[in-house]
DNA sequence: CCACTTTCACCCACGTCTACCCAGAAATCG
DNA sequence: CGATTTCTGGGTAGACGTGGGTGAAAGTGG
């Protein structure tokens, strides 16, 4: 069994350093090599959240993008917004990430953080702005599963 | 004859673990190993409860999720609720499980909790939250029977 | 091109928490 | 009624999270 899971909260400190939970970062895949050893790519990711990719993961994402057409206004408009909030980070001895200041800005990061663990890649959240998103999103949690799982999903939300 | 059945009523104690019924601990495949040894998957259920896979099954559920899309919004909303719910746990020694303390709160599991087994699945409720469901469902279990065996079912409640 | 300032990577240390284990009490079964 | 299993409480060693100090490197201004 493999991929993240769970929901840690920890703290931003000072320095703009947190913590990935121990249960995230000892998260091995099948091979049975853990999958956040060595550099993690940190980036912007959707809803206000930021998002952390193990490199590989962040392989594929890339080539998924690279395939699309350069041409097109959307592309160049996700493109600029997607690789400029990548950053590559090391965790040190103790398992700690470096923020940088933007996207802590960005994703309105305070002194507590929620860490949720989204199978392929990790989220760091404001918690505040979790449970917003939570609160207000279209339907509740039985609803959405519904709507996944039947068929009847992504119609926009008006 | 195999699958969980039943239902139990046992204690969360101060640090947040509770006893397995042995009745459900015993459980065996078909083949006559227990469906319970080794890791389980403790997760946020629907209705508000907490829900319990073996992980063959939790690996079924897996492969289904599998086959959505990241740019699908609701897919990220269920990945984001569902996945940070998940805990893999292995029972002690005594066969005890610890319950994520975000877990205990989500299910507003007390000192008493009510154990269900559910044929594939295992539920624990906080046996309050589990009368009002009943009590408040649309329908009696005589009018549920009735809907679900005659095709009319899961109609919107209104 | 040099000197000063700021930032960051790396390391150490300490308080807290938790996974693991043991043991006694209660319940169940023959 | 005795033996065995199941349940519950608690202690302890080691892991984990957090704060902070220091030297090297990068950035800035003169």
């Amino acid at each position: 069994m493999t991929g993240f899971y769970g929901q840690y909260q920890t703290t931003l400190d000072d320095k703009g350093r947190f913590a990935l939970p121990a249960k995230l970062r000892h998260v091995t895949s099948p091979d049975g090599a853990p999958i956040l050893d060595g550099t993690i790519i940190l980036n912007r990711g959707l809803e206000g959240c930021l998002s952390i990719y193990p490199e590989n993961e962040w392989s594929a994402i890339q080539n998924r993008l690279s395939s699309l057409d350069f041409t097109n206004q959307d592309f160049r408009y996700f493109s600029r917004r997607f690789y400029s909030g990548v950053s590559p980070v090391t965790p040190d001895k103790n398992g700690r990430v470096l923020v940088p200041q933007h996207l802590i800005a960005e994703a309105d990061l305070k002194k507590e953080l929620l860490i949720l663990g989204v199978n392929r890649w990790i989220e760091v959240w404001n918690p505040d702005r979790y449970n917003y998103y939570v609160q207000q999103y279209r339907g509740t949690y039985e609803e959405v599963a519904g709507r996944l799982f039947t068929g009847k999903h992504d119609e926009p939300a008006e």
